[in-house]
DNA sequence: CTGTATCCCAAATGATACTG
DNA sequence: CAGTATCATTTGGGATACAG
């Protein structure tokens, strides 16, 4: 045989890593992508210190239209996470409200947030620098 | 669009003027959307035991495409979260690593995820009961 | 192996108008 | 007040094909 032209067969990382969390991923992505919605997050927070009307958080979360947050709160109540209440008044009134679960889920959506606020001039740093780095 | 790999300016819709309360929500907005980003939470999952190469990825993640990895290893770079080393052999072989930074983010995500595979089965309930109520 | 460049379709979202 | 309906636009993301 002449001269093999195999010259650094790149060593191939032994083990393939095992993946422990397999079986849960796609529960976890769909948790996740509630999360990763931006209005959803705003709503849970909004919504920790006790019920609030439609409107009212419209206004309290600034740019969202109104079409988001008719499907964003449809979304948390579908989910168990938030509850709507209806008083037949005129003009009606409409009561949204964190559940147990979503009083829950708050909690690491929060961790999130305060660890979100207290990194967010270090990623805004270092986006700078990468766009410098690869922006002449 | 078909969005060439080029690296966008921030991406972040970003919600437009800040409440007062809560001047932080664009930078908080703009890490969430992050974490949001399914991909991306995988593959700081996928890097919590230490550095991987591009394909080692691609197969632990399964059915993402090379295109939205390559865009998510970007986009985790920019903010500083991941680094990425290349080796110049035949074939190339890049390495992709957590920095410090990501490693802290990893926290909160992971805190993030073990609630939503505690209560996974609660919100698959909550949404089949939700689907039974309102469409007979 | 590790990407980039394109094309193209589907989903997300905003704007606007209308309703009980 | 609290939605629903509709349209227009943007964006996300898969499927190639090609390159260093």
């Amino acid at each position: 045989m002449g001269t093999s032209l195999k010259l650094t067969h790149t060593p191939l990382p032994a083990s393939p890593a095992p993946d422990p969390n397999h079986a849960d991923c796609r529960g976890v992505a769909s948790v996740l992508s509630r999360v990763g919605d931006k209005w959803s997050v705003f709503v849970i927070m909004m919504l920790g210190d006790g019920p609030k009307r439609f409107n009212e958080l419209k206004r309290m979360i600034n740019g969202i239209s109104q079409r988001m947050l008719t499907l964003t709160l449809r979304g948390l109540e579908r989910d168990g996470l938030v509850t709507r209440t209806i008083f037949p008044t005129i003009p009606p009134r409409v009561d949204y409200e964190l559940t147990d679960l979503g009083r829950g889920l708050q909690q690491p959506v929060m961790a999130l947030g305060q660890w979100a606020i207290e990194h967010q001039e270090q990623i805004a740093a270092a986006r700078t620098r990468f766009d410098e780095r690869n922006e002449p």
